[in-house]
DNA sequence: CTTTTAGTATTACCGTGGTAATACTACTAC
DNA sequence: GTAGTAGTATTACCACGGTAATACTAAAAG
């Protein structure tokens, strides 16, 4: 059985990051981006405002305008956006085999004893619904 | 706490569908490649050939020569290329945290009963260690 | 009013994954 | 030995993520 690809979300290192900042603030301006960025890598202004721009035309944010100043925020959800990029690396590095995926996790050690405390809660969880 | 990159592992969709192949087979030609792939999107032989040239010169693949045909073979593991992809998309998409990745999946529904089943076995088994 | 300033707009470039036509080359078959 | 044939080698694009300098524009400051 062949899995549809569906609204395929795809998204550059760069873009991510500032993604996962608008999601975090909920809005937010270049300067906004820029300053969280200061850690790390530093990308001008003028690349963060050209990549937040390429956002906006492919839909992932839009702007209102306060005081001549653009304010970004998100038009898809962080949750849709994970979804759509961890379901497409599961169907390319594990095709598509969840199990597959947590058993690599797991022979990797990249699992602490907190994690799979929590995993078996969510699990748990899951299972009385 | 910053993690180091290491040895990051990049690999473009129809590069890890090579690659995916080459695992699985052990070993394998251009022509074994796209007998394989001819099952959806089909690249041209040449399309392949120079990916799988790429992905020599990458140092991802080797070759032999058998009569004249180039037999392909990984230099690295599918474990640790899976290891490295996984890793970054961890990193990038959930700031490094496995329960939230586990929990994104489960909050989607991506995970079928069985599959439950097979993780919990999987965290007994490496609770035992 | 003229200069500074704070923002966006324009433009251009690079690396890389992907695409493939075409050229070359050495066996194979007649 | 000449014509296919089956392989690799060469070459050339395109799209896109990323990078950033520079141009523009309008408000603010003097």
């Amino acid at each position: 059985m062949v899995k549809k690809k569906s609204s395929e979300i795809r998204l550059g290192r760069l873009e991510l990051q500032i993604m996962n900042i608008v999601w975090e603030k909920g809005k937010a301006t270049v300067h906004d981006v820029k300053d969280v960025l200061g850690k790390g890598r530093k990308p001008a202004y003028s690349t963060i405002l050209t990549m937040m721009r390429k956002l906006e035309t492919k839909g992932y944010l839009e702007h209102d305008v306060d005081d001549r100043t653009y304010v970004y925020r998100p038009t898809i959800s962080q949750q849709a956006a994970r979804r759509g990029i961890l379901g497409d690396i599961v169907d390319r590095l594990f095709e598509g085999s969840l199990s597959l995926l947590l058993n690599s996790l797991v022979e990797q050690n990249h699992i602490s004893e907190k994690e799979l405390k929590q995993i078996q809660k969510l699990i748990k969880e899951r299972g009385k619904k």
